[in-house]
DNA sequence: TTGTTGACGCTCA
DNA sequence: CTGAGCGCCAACA
C-alpha cells in the first residue's frame, strides 16, 4: 500500500513545531481529492506500528478536527502544545506562521 | 454487490 | 460572513 507509506512517510518529515494539511499532504502525494484518504490513512496510522506524529496533521484552516480520534491519554492539542505549538479551542493559533508546506519545503 | 460514511476542500446562496 | 451541498474514493456493513 503505497500511498499510505507515503502519507507516513511525508507526516514524519514535518519539522518539529511544525505543523501542515491534509490539503497539502493530498495535494503534493497525488492531488487536491484526495484529502480524504490522507485522514483515512492517518486513523490507520494507529494501528500501524510504526509511529507516526498525526498530530501534526490539521485541516486547511488549522483546526484539529481530528483531535476525536487520538487516544483519550494523548489528546492531539496538548501534544501539540508540548511541542511549542498553541492550541486554542480546538484550532492551531497563528497557523499560518507554523504552517509547513512540502510543495515548497521539499 | 450496493449503499453509507468520513481526521477534507471548494463553491454557491 | 455563515451555512449547506457536492465531489472524490477507499473501507465497511
Amino acid at each position: 500500500m503505497s500511498f499510505n507509506d507515503d502519507v507516513y512517510d511525508l507526516v514524519r518529515l514535518i519539522p518539529y513545531g511544525r505543523v501542515t494539511s491534509y490539503g497539502a499532504i493530498a495535494k503534493y502525494l497525488v492531488d487536491n481529492r484526495a484529502s480524504r484518504r490522507v485522514g483515512w490513512a492517518l486513523n490507520n496510522s494507529f494501528h500501524v506500528e510504526s509511529e507516526v506524529p498525526a498530530h501534526r496533521v490539521v485541516n486547511r484552516n488549522g483546526m484539529l478536527s481530528g483531535a476525536m480520534h487520538f487516544p483519550p491519554d494523548r489528546p492531539m492539542a496538548q501534544l501539540l502544545k508540548e511541542e511549542g505549538v498553541d492550541v486554542e479551542n480546538g484550532q492551531v493559533v497563528e497557523f499560518n506562521r507554523v504552517f509547513w508546506d512540502p510543495m515548497t519545503e521539499l
